[in-house]
DNA sequence: CGTGGAGAGTCAGCCGTGTATAA
DNA sequence: CTTATACACGGCTGACTCTCCAC
């Protein structure tokens, strides 16, 4: 039985009574009233409103920077502010970050406001050591001392009272100061990250009959609004790219799974109209209208290779990462693409319409593919289709693999390989991390014979990062039902977090499931 | 009507930390 | 029993998707 919600209104203190119902009972057996779900469908807020009641205590700051009185410059006394700043430079000093030109320039462009002419003649040694031992000296603290100290801080301000329920913030802290990473090639990785403070905040909460987050002392709000037409609850712009942060529920709210469980409903959907989805677009291939071939072949794309859909971008200013309506002739032609396309045998048409290919990716926007998958099927975007693909190539796979005798471990397993298959499908592809490389050369060199294990082991590693990664709603319903089905614990599938985040879907599985 | 940009919300990789397990 | 390694978990945050609105 799952727990849902259901509003209390006698209570004095207004928390949440949780009350074993299931999401498609019309009332709750406890109070008799609708469970929270139903009721918020019920009630419709047609305004778009997300919310009615908000109260939170406002985010928590980092502690403010501690002097070290290091002189990583030629004996040269640095102000505090630029001393913090060389300590993010000194962290980071294993990383391969700190070896790349761009990196190192950035840094030194965003540190010397002080006089330091040469980031060669600087020294950062001693810093870093000092870091490299924070540890070590953290570990002498208490173990209950931490944690009462966290359980404290999680208490206090972790949560919000939202509609009447206590609910979990999910990241209830603001990001501390350090240097940009970027992923990939970004122009502005180790630009640095400044401090947010208060008077940068945005608090968002109810007007009325609730207390407002106070800032610090000495300081105050750059705004407090009370914008119920959306679900965060404090936000503030950050100076790298001018992007806006949010600080918003932990998956395992109402409002987050409300959204989960409308994913799930367009999956759904989507299910019992993909077939005449795709005769159209085949049909498309051979239409007159040069962007109605573009858009089937892109449309293609997405379905068959599991491609993001992939928006525009500007040059220079952000990573180098490309989806399916950036990518470019050039690209094409190039490695990446050999790579996907050999992915596809079959459907002539489109591989025989080379000029089509050309074009298509070029100059089909995501905006207008997406108008077109609208006209489609109702709520029908460009991702649904990648996490619709991955449900159907899961189940098909453990139908599969699995065999009735199997024993538990055995069910396991084959959940991993057929997880493995899903990996393929959305073309995941991870470097395994350098900690695994050196232990696999360790076991090279003591045990020659072990070596044929090893692939196996490279797999297995890869299967289950999967399993934890591709979570989508189908896939989340068909992998739920098989463990009721075979008597798979769900534990030894699904970690605490995800089973917390999936709880109505965990209820709503029985043994009689398809998807 | 199309477009660009801001805003909101989701996704996913990285990494530190704590714990289980092996040596 | 102690120490070292492996592994799992969860927080963090950059990247991405999608919507909406002003122009």
């Amino acid at each position: 039985m799952l727990s849902i919600y259901h509003f209390d209104d006698s209570g004095p203190d207004r928390t949440c009574t949780c009350v074993n119902v299931s999401p498609f009972l019309s009332f709750c057996d406890v109070c008799l009233r609708l469970p929270l779900f139903l009721r918020w469908e019920e009630e419709k807020c047609t305004d778009g409103s997300k919310w009615r009641f908000l109260e939170h205590k406002g985010p928590v700051f980092p502690p403010p920077y501690e002097p070290l009185h290091a002189r990583p410059y030629q004996a040269m006394k640095l102000s505090p502010g630029a001393e913090e700043v060389a300590t993010f430079y000194a962290k980071m000093l294993d990383h391969e970050y700190t070896t790349k030109d761009i990196f190192r320039k950035n840094f030194f462009k965003d540190w010397r406001k002080s006089k330091i002419t040469e980031l060669k003649k600087c020294d950062f040694t001693e810093m870093h050591e000092y870091f490299k031992a924070q540890p070590e000296a953290r570990k002498q603290m208490s173990k209950e001392e931490k944690q009462v100290k966290n359980e404290c801080i999680l208490q206090e301000y972790g949560y919000c009272v939202m509609d009447n329920h206590r609910e979990r913030i999910g990241n209830f802290r603001i990001e501390p100061p350090g240097l940009f990473r970027g992923r990939g090639d970004h122009p502005k990785m180790g630009k640095l990250k400044r401090h947010i403070r208060p008077e940068d905040i945005i608090i968002n909460c109810s007007s009325q009959d609730s207390v407002q987050p106070k800032a610090p002392p000495g300081t105050r709000w750059k705004e407090v609004r009370h914008d119920n037409k959306v679900t965060w609850l404090v936000s503030w712009t950050e100076n790298i790219q001018g992007s806006i942060k949010y600080i918003m529920l932990n998956p395992s709210s109402r409002v987050k799974g409300e959204k989960d469980w409308q994913k799930y409903e367009t999956e759904e959907v989507l299910k019992k109209c993909v077939e005449r989805i795709r005769a159209q677009y085949r049909e498309d291939w051979r239409s007159k209208e040069m962007r109605i071939r573009q858009r089937a072949v892109a449309l293609y794309f997405i379905d068959k290779l599991a491609l993001r859909a992939g928006n525009e971008k500007d040059e220079g200013e952000t990573a180098d990462t490309v989806g399916c309506c950036s990518l470019r002739v050039e690209r094409i032609s190039g490695k990446d693409y050999i790579h996907y396309y050999n992915k596809v045998p079959g459907e002539k048409s489109v591989r025989q319409s080379k000029y089509n290919i050309e074009l298509i990716l070029k100059e089909e926007k995501t905006s207008i593919l997406n108008k077109h998958l609208q006209e489609l099927m109702d709520g029908l975007t460009a991702k649904v289709f990648r996490t619709y693909n991955t449900s159907i190539t899961l189940q098909q796979q453990l139908k599969e693999l699995t065999s009735p005798d199997d024993n538990i471990p055995e069910k396991i397993l084959s959940y991993n390989r057929a997880n493995r298959a899903v990996a393929v499908l959305c073309n995941h592809q991870r470097v395994p991390p350098k900690t695994f490389e050196k232990s696999m050369h360790n076991l090279q060199t003591k045990v020659p014979v072990i070596k044929i294990a090893i692939s196996h082991l490279n797999s297995d590693r890869r299967e289950k990062e999967t399993a934890l990664c591709s979570m989508t709603y189908c896939l989340l319903l068909s992998s739920l039902h098989r463990c009721k089905k075979w008597g798979v614990p769900i534990e030894k599938i699904y970690n605490k977090t995800q089973r917390e985040k999936f709880a109505w879907a965990i209820d709503m599985t029985d043994e009689d499931f398809e998807f």
